[in-house]
DNA sequence: CGTTAGCTTGATTTTCATCAATACTCGTGG
DNA sequence: CCACGAGTATTGATGAAAATCAAGCTAACG
């Protein structure tokens, strides 16, 4: 798994938030919960995270959770025999390490460089009741990751390859589309071992779908990380099953 | 799936909550997240559900939420095509029902008959200011559900069906144990065909396996739906993978 | 006591994993 | 600028796990 570690806690790659310490003007402002508050601002800060650096790990006390700013992370549950499952993928304005445990559950790391902001567990606690609003929002927002890991547990369990694949590109595109980040030549951050995974499928089987896809005329890959739809009508019909 | 339907806002089979209206002597009192309100007991009322029955489908408008107070449900998504997946299970005590969208995003069934106490969404809003302490409660309950999502995203992707099996009675063993219900014969509420499901298997296959469990001594079957533990360190080394 | 639904067992097929090369991409240094 | 090498992706051949197809069995119920 990941290389590097940073606990966040005691990070020394941490700043100030933003350019200038305010929320307003936070890249991922207008989608994530904190954008409901004004007073958070001053309660975070901004860790830096290189490709695969490890942001959290099971068993590491819960201090924190986070943002995404920029980049993006890969959460994931290891087996003790070292078989893992990436449970999900986080992309800019969604939050990770939220736990009802006292540690974290799965390990987080980033699947690129980038950024997350930092909040302490117990400044939530503690401003839980003047913010009230935004312990509605992180639990909507709970609930919306909720909501996709049981149409995830509904590809994992049910669906064929090229099923799954399709569903992940899917996916993909729509939170792109969400954050109104480019879909035409969607760019996937991660790799096919990351993909495989995701899909409970092996590296061999993503990468014999992908030319598949390709072959019927559903995708085009101008290169390996960049995708192009090109009957998207067949690829949504493949993605509902 | 389900026969008969009851979208628990309309339902004629409601009556005042528990015994005499009060939570203070409900059933799953100490396990479930109203435990911690005194108010709210005002605010609900009981469903009883016929096994089989429907408590709501994907697409009602979400008006309400449960907690289980006898039985067990079945949560399920289903595919277009007519497959599906049970993405998890709802004991005494366990809440279900929260969406963050308008309509709920899944199916929720009475695997055997059972009785549900319902909240209103809009109470759940409006009580938010004054009961800040369930919110709290709401979010905590969310991610532990969200964690067994996980966990079960694991099983679903990596494990094998004796692992898958193993995993799953473990869960339930504990499950029983939290909510002090009987382990030693542990009663098994759901079908070969809703355990096969959860985990992603057919019918024949768990039906093999639960063999092969007995035959190498790691579980009893006195009855179908009656599970015996021999070896309990077996048992575990296999739910671990 | 027969019927039926649910469970088990057996034979065969399918899908995907595994094992094994081969090709591509990108960065480094000659 | 090109050769080399390492990491990553593709392609091919084979094998294994579980699905599917097909009977039987068991137990509960009329």
């Amino acid at each position: 798994m990941g290389k590097g570690v940073c606990t966040g806690m005691n990070c020394d790659r941490t700043r100030a938030s933003g350019a200038n310490g305010y929320c307003f003007d936070c890249v991922v402002h207008t989608w994530a919960f904190c954008a409901a508050l004004a007073k958070l601002e001053t309660l975070q800060s901004v860790v830096e995270l290189q490709s695969e650096e490890t942001l959290f790990m099971e068993g590491d006390r819960a201090v924190s959770f986070f943002t995404v700013l920029t980049g993006a992370l890969r959460i994931s549950k290891l087996l003790p025999d070292g078989r893992w499952q990436i449970t999900g993928f986080v992309l800019p304005g969604e939050f990770v390490g939220l736990s009802a445990e006292e540690t974290y559950v799965d390990y987080a790391e980033a699947l690129t460089d980038a950024s997350v902001c930092r909040f302490a567990m117990s400044d939530l606690r503690r401003i839980g009741a003047e913010y009230l609003e935004m312990g509605g929002q992180l639990l909507a927002m709970t609930n919306t990751i909720l909501t996709r890991a049981r149409e995830h547990m509904l590809l994992l369990g049910r669906m064929k390859a090229p099923e799954k694949l399709a569903s992940f590109l899917v996916g993909l595109l729509n939170r792109a589309e969400a954050t109104e980040q480019p879909t035409d030549p969607l760019a996937l951050p991660m790799s096919r071992a990351d993909i495989a995974n995701y899909l409970g499928l092996t590296i061999e089987t993503v990468s014999r779908t992908f030319t598949q896809l390709r072959s019927d005329a559903i995708i085009a890959l101008p290169e390996h990380n960049l995708v192009r739809v090109v009957d998207g009508e067949a690829l949504a019909q493949l993605a509902e099953g």
